[in-house]
DNA sequence: TGACTATATGAGTAATCACTCATATAGCGT
DNA sequence: ACGCTATATGAGTGATTACTCATATAGTCA
């Protein structure tokens, strides 16, 4: 089974488009992070956030690697911050104007 | 209700995570086209398009306007074409892996 | 070895999604 | 007014999603 152009993008998109895996991407911003350490700050559970995580990995949005009995992320390419950014002025544009500013396009 | 930041940009990154709506989007590029070209290019059922279209008016992507019977779609800002392009390019870059490359049309 | 810790996963559930068919609404031309 | 065209939407369905609880796996250290 061929997947499409469009699929491929759609399956990145689909595995950022959830506002907590937003937040454990931001949160890597600074760096390599364990589960052990995102899940506290997150409150998220823990099975809840192995999910996201497997999410994640499986699109190629972060990479993982065992540390002993922690297993540690890192965010793969730059790019998915900046396609976050460009979501964020987008949806930011969208909250404060009506639709006149609209012409830029 | 209020939405988080990561929520408005989960909606913005929803919206676009869907490999018809990416469609309609890259449709759009060459310009302005109504749902009675767009439905027949990329062979949609009428109901389905109309509520694709919905989808994408509702979080800003494209905006619409009547003319006559029809209704008119263009993208509203260029920055979701920069969003999709990357998604291209990470999508791209992982697809690596396993499969052969694809083409860009 | 056993106790402890970090992560993964099976199973169940409630909510949402994409789609279709049928019908409703709205604008055009006669 | 009428018929025709373009779009929107109610209702139903099957698939997918996010989440949780409970359990399994795997690594560490005494």
């Amino acid at each position: 089974m061929q997947k499409t152009q469009e699929e491929f993008k759609a399956n990145i998109l689909s595995a950022l488009a959830h506002p907590n895996r937003i937040r454990i991407i931001e949160l890597l911003k600074n760096g390599t992070k364990c589960n052990c350490e995102i899940g506290p700050e997150l409150e998220l559970e823990q099975s809840n956030l192995s999910r996201h995580m497997k999410i994640l990995v499986q699109e190629g949005i972060v990479v993982s690697w065992k540390d002993g009995l922690r297993v540690n992320y890192k965010v793969s390419d730059k790019r998915i911050f900046a396609i976050l950014d460009l979501a964020g002025n987008v949806a930011h544009m969208e909250a404060k104007v009506g639709v006149e500013v609209l012409e830029e396009a």
